[in-house]
DNA sequence: CACCCTACTGACCATGCGGTCAGTGACGCG
DNA sequence: CGCGTCACTGACCGCATGGTCAGTAGGGTG
Protein backbone atom coordinates (compact mmCIF):
# COMPACT_ATOMS: atom_id res chain seq x y z
CA UNK A 1 0.00 0.00 0.00
CA UNK A 2 1.53 3.47 -0.53
CA UNK A 3 0.23 4.44 2.84
CA UNK A 4 2.76 6.63 4.94
CA UNK A 5 4.06 5.34 8.53
CA UNK A 6 4.06 6.94 11.50
CA UNK A 7 8.30 7.71 11.17
CA UNK A 8 7.03 9.16 7.16
CA UNK A 9 4.15 11.49 8.22
CA UNK A 10 6.71 12.81 11.39
CA UNK A 11 9.11 13.35 8.74
CA UNK A 12 7.16 14.91 6.30
CA UNK A 13 5.85 17.43 8.92
CA UNK A 14 9.30 18.24 10.23
CA UNK A 15 10.36 19.10 6.44
CA UNK A 16 7.13 21.16 6.13
CA UNK A 17 7.99 23.40 8.88
CA UNK A 18 11.08 23.79 8.24
CA UNK A 19 10.69 24.98 4.52
CA UNK A 20 7.74 27.48 5.91
CA UNK A 21 10.26 29.01 8.52
CA UNK A 22 13.05 29.09 5.47
CA UNK A 23 9.94 30.56 3.61
CA UNK A 24 10.04 33.36 6.38
CA UNK A 25 13.31 34.13 6.63
CA UNK A 26 14.15 34.49 3.22
CA UNK A 27 11.62 36.66 3.14
CA UNK A 28 12.64 38.99 5.11
CA UNK A 29 16.26 38.72 4.76
CA UNK A 30 16.82 37.38 0.69
CA UNK A 31 18.42 34.29 -0.26
CA UNK A 32 21.97 35.04 0.45
CA UNK A 33 21.20 36.65 4.12
CA UNK A 34 19.38 34.46 5.10
CA UNK A 35 21.62 31.76 6.90
CA UNK A 36 20.93 28.50 8.51
CA UNK A 37 21.08 29.66 11.84
CA UNK A 38 18.11 32.02 11.46
CA UNK A 39 16.08 29.66 10.15
CA UNK A 40 16.66 27.23 12.71
CA UNK A 41 15.58 29.49 14.92
CA UNK A 42 12.86 30.52 13.04
CA UNK A 43 11.22 26.62 13.64
CA UNK A 44 12.46 26.64 16.88
CA UNK A 45 14.74 23.66 16.37
CA UNK A 46 19.15 23.76 16.72
CA UNK A 47 20.66 24.09 13.09
CA UNK A 48 21.96 20.31 13.18
CA UNK A 49 18.60 19.30 12.80
CA UNK A 50 17.79 21.01 9.46
CA UNK A 51 21.02 18.59 8.38
CA UNK A 52 18.68 15.29 9.74
CA UNK A 53 16.22 16.79 6.68
CA UNK A 54 18.12 18.38 4.20
CA UNK A 55 21.17 17.69 2.49
CA UNK A 56 22.78 20.86 2.65
CA UNK A 57 21.33 24.59 2.36
CA UNK A 58 21.05 24.50 -1.12
CA UNK A 59 19.00 21.28 -0.94
CA UNK A 60 16.83 23.37 1.52
CA UNK A 61 16.37 26.63 -0.34
CA UNK A 62 15.64 24.41 -3.33
CA UNK A 63 13.06 21.63 -1.83
CA UNK A 64 11.55 25.47 -0.32
CA UNK A 65 11.78 27.23 -3.99
CA UNK A 66 10.10 23.91 -5.42
CA UNK A 67 7.38 23.08 -3.30
CA UNK A 68 6.57 27.14 -3.26
CA UNK A 69 6.08 27.54 -7.22
CA UNK A 70 4.46 24.11 -7.35
CA UNK A 71 1.33 25.43 -6.30
CA UNK A 72 1.15 28.79 -8.13
CA UNK A 73 2.11 26.63 -11.39
CA UNK A 74 -1.08 24.52 -10.99
CA UNK A 75 -3.13 27.33 -10.08
CA UNK A 76 -2.55 29.06 -13.50
CA UNK A 77 -2.39 25.95 -15.26
CA UNK A 78 -5.67 24.90 -13.99
CA UNK A 79 -7.20 28.44 -14.78
CA UNK A 80 -5.56 29.01 -18.19
CA UNK A 81 -6.37 25.34 -19.96
CA UNK A 82 -10.03 25.47 -18.29
CA UNK A 83 -12.96 26.19 -20.35
CA UNK A 84 -13.89 29.59 -21.86
CA UNK A 85 -12.88 32.28 -24.04
CA UNK A 86 -9.23 33.31 -23.71
CA UNK A 87 -10.37 36.14 -21.89
CA UNK A 88 -12.44 34.54 -20.00
CA UNK A 89 -9.13 32.22 -18.73
CA UNK A 90 -7.03 35.13 -18.69
CA UNK A 91 -9.03 36.47 -16.31
CA UNK A 92 -9.27 33.52 -14.27
CA UNK A 93 -5.26 33.38 -14.13
CA UNK A 94 -4.52 37.05 -12.90
CA UNK A 95 -7.05 36.49 -9.97
CA UNK A 96 -5.30 33.27 -8.97
CA UNK A 97 -1.77 34.96 -9.57
CA UNK A 98 -3.37 38.06 -6.85
CA UNK A 99 -4.49 35.30 -4.57
CA UNK A 100 -1.55 33.65 -4.05
CA UNK A 101 0.46 36.25 -3.72
CA UNK A 102 -2.10 37.19 -1.10
CA UNK A 103 -2.09 33.43 0.76
CA UNK A 104 2.05 33.68 -0.03
CA UNK A 105 3.35 37.04 0.46
CA UNK A 106 6.12 35.96 1.32
CA UNK A 107 7.05 34.22 -1.65
CA UNK A 108 8.11 36.34 -4.11
CA UNK A 109 11.58 37.12 -3.16
CA UNK A 110 12.34 33.75 -3.48
CA UNK A 111 10.65 34.13 -6.78
CA UNK A 112 12.91 36.23 -8.11
CA UNK A 113 15.88 35.61 -6.52
CA UNK A 114 15.32 32.38 -8.73
CA UNK A 115 14.37 34.22 -11.74
CA UNK A 116 18.22 35.56 -11.47
CA UNK A 117 20.22 34.05 -9.50
CA UNK A 118 23.08 34.25 -8.24
CA UNK A 119 25.79 32.73 -6.24
CA UNK A 120 29.63 31.15 -6.54
CA UNK A 121 30.69 30.16 -9.58
CA UNK A 122 30.42 26.25 -8.38
CA UNK A 123 26.99 26.62 -7.91
CA UNK A 124 26.04 28.10 -11.03
CA UNK A 125 24.41 24.49 -12.19
CA UNK A 126 21.74 24.59 -9.19
CA UNK A 127 21.65 28.10 -10.28
CA UNK A 128 20.30 27.28 -13.82
CA UNK A 129 17.12 24.93 -12.49
CA UNK A 130 15.03 28.24 -11.19
CA UNK A 131 16.15 30.12 -14.38
CA UNK A 132 14.73 26.79 -16.74
CA UNK A 133 11.18 26.45 -13.92
CA UNK A 134 10.81 29.84 -15.27
CA UNK A 135 11.55 29.76 -18.65
CA UNK A 136 9.54 26.57 -18.46
CA UNK A 137 6.31 28.45 -17.31
CA UNK A 138 6.83 31.46 -20.12
CA UNK A 139 6.96 28.97 -23.11
CA UNK A 140 4.04 27.13 -22.10
CA UNK A 141 2.12 30.93 -21.69
CA UNK A 142 3.42 31.74 -25.23
CA UNK A 143 2.06 28.22 -26.76
CA UNK A 144 -1.86 29.17 -24.93
CA UNK A 145 -1.02 32.57 -26.48
CA UNK A 146 -0.40 31.12 -29.95
CA UNK A 147 -3.28 28.78 -29.75
CA UNK A 148 -5.13 32.37 -29.50
CA UNK A 149 -3.97 33.58 -31.70
CA UNK A 150 -5.07 30.74 -33.91
CA UNK A 151 -8.33 30.39 -33.09
CA UNK A 152 -8.40 34.45 -33.70
CA UNK A 153 -9.04 35.58 -30.14
CA UNK A 154 -6.55 37.85 -30.47
CA UNK A 155 -4.35 39.86 -32.75
CA UNK A 156 -1.23 37.84 -34.26
CA UNK A 157 2.43 38.95 -32.97
CA UNK A 158 5.34 37.08 -31.73
CA UNK A 159 3.98 35.45 -28.98
CA UNK A 160 7.11 34.80 -26.63
CA UNK A 161 7.49 38.55 -26.64
CA UNK A 162 4.06 39.14 -25.79
CA UNK A 163 4.58 36.69 -22.85
CA UNK A 164 7.04 38.16 -21.37
CA UNK A 165 5.73 41.89 -21.28
CA UNK A 166 2.26 40.57 -19.57
CA UNK A 167 4.12 37.76 -17.37
CA UNK A 168 6.32 40.84 -15.97
CA UNK A 169 3.58 43.49 -16.22
CA UNK A 170 0.90 41.54 -14.70
CA UNK A 171 3.65 40.31 -11.88
CA UNK A 172 4.81 43.97 -11.22
CA UNK A 173 1.36 45.14 -10.35
CA UNK A 174 0.91 42.04 -8.38
CA UNK A 175 3.80 42.52 -6.25
CA UNK A 176 3.05 46.21 -6.03
CA UNK A 177 0.09 44.72 -4.09
CA UNK A 178 2.08 42.76 -1.47
CA UNK A 179 3.95 45.94 -0.78
CA UNK A 180 0.88 48.12 -0.26
CA UNK A 181 -0.36 48.02 3.06
CA UNK A 182 -3.88 48.16 1.71
CA UNK A 183 -4.52 47.55 -1.93
CA UNK A 184 -7.61 48.28 -3.98
CA UNK A 185 -9.92 45.11 -4.38
CA UNK A 186 -8.43 42.82 -6.73
CA UNK A 187 -11.45 42.78 -9.46
CA UNK A 188 -10.56 46.56 -9.49
CA UNK A 189 -6.84 45.54 -10.85
CA UNK A 190 -7.71 42.62 -12.83
CA UNK A 191 -10.06 44.91 -14.77
CA UNK A 192 -7.02 47.15 -15.17
CA UNK A 193 -4.55 44.93 -16.24
CA UNK A 194 -7.10 43.35 -18.84
CA UNK A 195 -7.93 46.68 -20.33
CA UNK A 196 -4.64 47.82 -20.99
CA UNK A 197 -3.45 44.29 -22.45
CA UNK A 198 -6.42 43.98 -24.66
CA UNK A 199 -7.57 47.13 -25.51
CA UNK A 200 -4.40 49.02 -25.12
CA UNK A 201 -4.03 52.94 -24.35
CA UNK A 202 -4.67 55.03 -27.06
CA UNK A 203 -7.46 57.09 -26.74
CA UNK A 204 -10.75 55.60 -28.04
CA UNK A 205 -12.47 57.32 -30.48
CA UNK A 206 -15.79 57.29 -28.95
CA UNK A 207 -15.00 58.79 -25.73
CA UNK A 208 -14.30 62.61 -25.20
CA UNK B 1 38.39 78.12 -9.92
CA UNK B 2 36.19 74.65 -10.54
CA UNK B 3 39.39 73.37 -12.35
CA UNK B 4 40.49 70.30 -10.56
CA UNK B 5 43.86 69.52 -9.58
CA UNK B 6 45.97 66.79 -10.96
CA UNK B 7 45.46 64.63 -7.56
CA UNK B 8 41.88 64.95 -8.02
CA UNK B 9 42.08 63.95 -11.66
CA UNK B 10 44.05 61.09 -11.46
CA UNK B 11 41.47 60.13 -8.10
CA UNK B 12 38.62 59.74 -10.50
CA UNK B 13 40.32 58.33 -13.01
CA UNK B 14 40.74 55.78 -10.51
CA UNK B 15 37.35 55.33 -8.59
CA UNK B 16 35.93 55.13 -12.18
CA UNK B 17 37.87 52.43 -13.42
CA UNK B 18 37.37 50.46 -9.38
CA UNK B 19 33.48 51.14 -10.11
CA UNK B 20 33.86 49.78 -13.94
CA UNK B 21 35.46 46.60 -12.53
CA UNK B 22 32.79 46.36 -9.58
CA UNK B 23 30.28 46.44 -12.68
CA UNK B 24 32.02 43.54 -14.47
CA UNK B 25 32.17 41.54 -11.67
CA UNK B 26 28.59 42.16 -10.43
CA UNK B 27 27.55 41.18 -13.29
CA UNK B 28 28.65 37.80 -13.38
CA UNK B 29 28.49 37.00 -10.10
CA UNK B 30 26.23 39.12 -8.64
CA UNK B 31 25.71 41.23 -5.89
CA UNK B 32 25.89 39.14 -3.00
CA UNK B 33 28.75 37.02 -4.42
CA UNK B 34 31.41 39.88 -6.11
CA UNK B 35 34.20 40.00 -3.42
CA UNK B 36 36.34 42.66 -2.54
CA UNK B 37 39.14 40.41 -4.02
CA UNK B 38 37.66 39.96 -7.22
CA UNK B 39 36.70 43.77 -7.88
CA UNK B 40 40.79 44.26 -6.57
CA UNK B 41 41.98 41.79 -9.63
CA UNK B 42 39.50 43.08 -12.33
CA UNK B 43 40.58 46.55 -12.08
CA UNK B 44 44.68 45.17 -11.32
CA UNK B 45 45.11 46.61 -8.13
CA UNK B 46 45.60 45.14 -4.45
CA UNK B 47 42.32 44.84 -2.71
CA UNK B 48 43.79 47.39 0.23
CA UNK B 49 43.78 49.97 -2.96
CA UNK B 50 40.07 50.06 -3.46
CA UNK B 51 39.85 51.30 0.04
CA UNK B 52 42.44 54.07 -0.36
CA UNK B 53 39.56 55.32 -2.38
CA UNK B 54 36.30 53.90 -0.88
CA UNK B 55 35.33 53.68 2.85
CA UNK B 56 33.56 49.96 2.66
CA UNK B 57 32.14 47.78 0.15
CA UNK B 58 28.84 48.79 0.98
CA UNK B 59 30.26 52.39 -0.35
CA UNK B 60 31.55 51.22 -3.81
CA UNK B 61 28.32 49.13 -4.56
CA UNK B 62 26.04 52.25 -4.31
CA UNK B 63 28.34 54.62 -5.91
CA UNK B 64 28.63 52.46 -8.60
CA UNK B 65 25.24 51.93 -8.93
CA UNK B 66 24.39 55.44 -8.60
CA UNK B 67 27.14 56.36 -11.21
CA UNK B 68 25.53 54.25 -13.65
CA UNK B 69 22.04 54.96 -13.14
CA UNK B 70 22.63 58.36 -13.39
CA UNK B 71 23.33 57.50 -17.43
CA UNK B 72 19.94 55.72 -17.90
CA UNK B 73 17.64 58.21 -16.26
CA UNK B 74 19.33 60.90 -18.17
CA UNK B 75 18.80 59.31 -21.26
CA UNK B 76 15.19 58.30 -20.32
CA UNK B 77 14.53 61.87 -19.28
CA UNK B 78 15.64 63.71 -22.23
CA UNK B 79 13.58 61.35 -24.66
CA UNK B 80 10.77 61.48 -22.35
CA UNK B 81 10.79 65.47 -22.09
CA UNK B 82 11.59 66.20 -25.64
CA UNK B 83 9.24 67.68 -27.92
CA UNK B 84 7.12 65.76 -30.16
CA UNK B 85 3.65 63.84 -29.39
CA UNK B 86 3.15 61.18 -26.46
CA UNK B 87 4.08 58.17 -28.82
CA UNK B 88 7.04 59.76 -30.51
CA UNK B 89 8.46 60.13 -26.74
CA UNK B 90 7.49 57.28 -25.69
CA UNK B 91 9.27 55.54 -29.02
CA UNK B 92 12.34 57.49 -28.16
CA UNK B 93 12.34 56.35 -24.34
CA UNK B 94 12.12 52.80 -25.37
CA UNK B 95 15.13 53.00 -28.04
CA UNK B 96 17.56 54.70 -25.52
CA UNK B 97 16.24 52.31 -23.00
CA UNK B 98 17.83 49.19 -25.29
CA UNK B 99 20.29 51.32 -26.41
CA UNK B 100 21.68 52.05 -22.93
CA UNK B 101 21.47 48.02 -21.80
CA UNK B 102 23.20 47.30 -25.08
CA UNK B 103 25.90 49.78 -23.91
CA UNK B 104 25.95 48.29 -20.48
CA UNK B 105 24.60 44.36 -20.58
CA UNK B 106 26.17 44.55 -17.49
CA UNK B 107 23.83 46.77 -15.37
CA UNK B 108 20.96 44.79 -15.21
CA UNK B 109 21.71 42.60 -12.69
CA UNK B 110 22.74 45.69 -10.26
CA UNK B 111 19.53 47.22 -11.19
CA UNK B 112 17.68 44.16 -10.07
CA UNK B 113 19.80 43.66 -6.96
CA UNK B 114 18.95 47.55 -5.74
CA UNK B 115 15.32 46.95 -6.74
CA UNK B 116 14.44 43.98 -4.12
CA UNK B 117 17.46 44.58 -1.81
CA UNK B 118 18.54 41.82 0.87
CA UNK B 119 21.50 42.30 3.01
CA UNK B 120 21.47 41.65 7.05
CA UNK B 121 19.48 44.13 9.24
CA UNK B 122 22.20 46.86 10.12
CA UNK B 123 22.41 47.71 6.25
CA UNK B 124 18.54 48.17 5.69
CA UNK B 125 19.19 52.44 5.55
CA UNK B 126 21.40 52.01 2.25
CA UNK B 127 18.77 49.40 0.65
CA UNK B 128 16.15 51.72 1.09
CA UNK B 129 18.04 53.86 -1.29
CA UNK B 130 18.34 51.76 -4.15
CA UNK B 131 15.17 50.95 -3.81
CA UNK B 132 13.60 54.75 -3.30
CA UNK B 133 15.44 55.60 -6.95
CA UNK B 134 12.93 53.26 -8.90
CA UNK B 135 10.04 54.70 -7.06
CA UNK B 136 11.06 58.14 -7.75
CA UNK B 137 11.43 57.14 -11.28
CA UNK B 138 8.25 55.17 -11.32
CA UNK B 139 6.34 58.78 -10.31
CA UNK B 140 8.56 60.45 -13.03
CA UNK B 141 6.89 58.18 -15.23
CA UNK B 142 3.87 58.35 -13.56
CA UNK B 143 3.39 61.96 -14.12
CA UNK B 144 4.01 61.69 -17.59
CA UNK B 145 1.32 58.90 -18.28
CA UNK B 146 -1.08 61.47 -16.16
CA UNK B 147 -0.27 64.69 -18.13
CA UNK B 148 -0.54 62.10 -21.78
CA UNK B 149 -4.17 61.73 -20.50
CA UNK B 150 -4.62 65.15 -19.77
CA UNK B 151 -3.85 66.15 -23.13
CA UNK B 152 -5.73 63.29 -24.51
CA UNK B 153 -3.02 61.43 -26.17
CA UNK B 154 -4.14 58.23 -24.23
CA UNK B 155 -7.18 57.11 -22.18
CA UNK B 156 -7.94 57.88 -18.76
CA UNK B 157 -6.42 55.11 -16.22
CA UNK B 158 -5.23 54.90 -13.16
CA UNK B 159 -1.03 56.42 -13.80
CA UNK B 160 0.85 54.43 -11.31
CA UNK B 161 -0.38 51.25 -11.77
CA UNK B 162 0.21 51.38 -15.80
CA UNK B 163 3.41 53.11 -15.08
CA UNK B 164 4.32 49.95 -13.54
CA UNK B 165 3.01 47.32 -16.10
CA UNK B 166 4.40 49.77 -18.96
CA UNK B 167 7.83 49.85 -17.04
CA UNK B 168 7.94 46.40 -16.34
CA UNK B 169 6.71 44.55 -19.48
CA UNK B 170 9.72 46.47 -21.34
CA UNK B 171 12.26 45.99 -19.29
CA UNK B 172 11.14 42.22 -19.50
CA UNK B 173 12.17 42.60 -23.47
CA UNK B 174 14.99 44.49 -22.76
CA UNK B 175 16.48 42.39 -20.70
CA UNK B 176 15.89 39.31 -22.78
CA UNK B 177 17.28 41.32 -25.62
CA UNK B 178 20.69 41.05 -23.25
CA UNK B 179 20.55 37.16 -22.57
CA UNK B 180 19.89 36.37 -26.39
CA UNK B 181 23.26 35.69 -28.43
CA UNK B 182 21.25 37.40 -31.23
CA UNK B 183 18.52 39.32 -31.02
CA UNK B 184 16.40 41.50 -33.57
CA UNK B 185 16.80 44.46 -34.39
CA UNK B 186 15.70 46.86 -32.08
CA UNK B 187 13.05 48.59 -34.46
CA UNK B 188 11.48 45.67 -34.50
CA UNK B 189 11.40 44.71 -30.72
CA UNK B 190 10.19 48.88 -30.30
CA UNK B 191 7.75 48.37 -32.84
CA UNK B 192 6.22 45.61 -31.18
CA UNK B 193 5.99 46.62 -27.40
CA UNK B 194 4.39 50.47 -28.70
CA UNK B 195 1.70 48.04 -30.80
CA UNK B 196 0.87 46.23 -27.69
CA UNK B 197 1.17 49.14 -25.30
CA UNK B 198 -1.15 51.39 -27.53
CA UNK B 199 -3.65 49.33 -29.24
CA UNK B 200 -3.78 45.95 -27.19
CA UNK B 201 -3.56 42.69 -28.31
CA UNK B 202 -7.76 42.16 -29.27
CA UNK B 203 -8.36 41.23 -32.73
CA UNK B 204 -8.91 44.00 -34.63
CA UNK B 205 -12.30 43.78 -36.64
CA UNK B 206 -10.54 45.19 -39.73
CA UNK B 207 -8.52 41.86 -40.15
CA UNK B 208 -9.50 38.33 -41.21
C1' DC C 1 73.34 61.14 -4.10
C1' DA C 2 70.49 60.96 0.14
C1' DC C 3 66.15 61.79 1.60
C1' DC C 4 61.35 61.75 2.02
C1' DC C 5 56.71 61.29 0.61
C1' DT C 6 52.94 58.83 -0.77
C1' DA C 7 50.38 55.62 -3.54
C1' DC C 8 50.25 51.05 -3.29
C1' DT C 9 50.73 46.25 -1.63
C1' DG C 10 49.46 41.75 0.35
C1' DA C 11 50.04 39.14 4.59
C1' DC C 12 47.34 39.33 8.37
C1' DC C 13 43.21 39.57 11.55
C1' DA C 14 38.42 39.18 13.22
C1' DT C 15 34.12 37.70 12.04
C1' DG C 16 30.50 34.92 10.63
C1' DC C 17 29.20 31.39 7.74
C1' DG C 18 27.95 26.26 6.46
C1' DG C 19 28.57 21.93 8.00
C1' DT C 20 29.99 18.01 11.64
C1' DC C 21 29.65 14.90 15.37
C1' DA C 22 30.26 13.37 20.17
C1' DG C 23 27.09 13.81 23.61
C1' DT C 24 22.31 13.73 25.81
C1' DG C 25 17.95 12.72 27.40
C1' DA C 26 13.32 11.07 26.65
C1' DC C 27 10.97 7.17 25.44
C1' DG C 28 9.67 2.24 24.68
C1' DC C 29 10.55 -2.45 25.69
C1' DG C 30 11.76 -6.57 28.20
C1' DC D 1 13.87 -0.82 36.89
C1' DG D 2 17.80 -1.08 33.55
C1' DC D 3 19.02 -0.61 29.02
C1' DG D 4 19.16 0.49 24.18
C1' DT D 5 17.66 3.56 20.60
C1' DC D 6 17.47 7.59 18.14
C1' DA D 7 15.91 12.24 17.27
C1' DC D 8 17.97 16.11 18.64
C1' DT D 9 21.51 19.39 20.31
C1' DG D 10 25.06 23.03 20.18
C1' DA D 11 30.01 23.53 20.69
C1' DC D 12 33.24 23.10 17.43
C1' DC D 13 35.88 23.18 12.84
C1' DG D 14 37.49 24.86 8.39
C1' DC D 15 36.95 28.29 5.30
C1' DA D 16 36.04 32.52 2.95
C1' DT D 17 35.25 37.20 3.38
C1' DG D 18 35.62 42.28 4.58
C1' DG D 19 38.72 45.20 6.40
C1' DT D 20 43.69 46.77 8.37
C1' DC D 21 48.28 48.35 8.41
C1' DA D 22 53.35 47.85 8.55
C1' DG D 23 56.21 47.61 4.81
C1' DT D 24 57.87 48.89 -0.02
C1' DA D 25 59.01 50.94 -4.27
C1' DG D 26 59.74 54.74 -7.06
C1' DG D 27 59.63 59.41 -8.36
C1' DG D 28 60.35 64.17 -7.06
C1' DT D 29 63.46 67.51 -4.40
C1' DG D 30 67.31 69.88 -2.39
Amino acid sequence: MATKSKEEVVQEFRMQSLQEAAMRVIARRGIAAATMQEIADEAEVSKGTIYLYYKDRDELVEKTFENAIRDLHMRLDTALESDGSFEQRLRGALHQLIGFFKDNGEFFRLYLSHRFPEGSPQQQHRQQRGCDVYRERLDKFAAILASAMETGEIRRMEPQRLALLLTEGANAIVVERVMEQSSPPAEADVDLIMSIIFDGIRMDRSQS
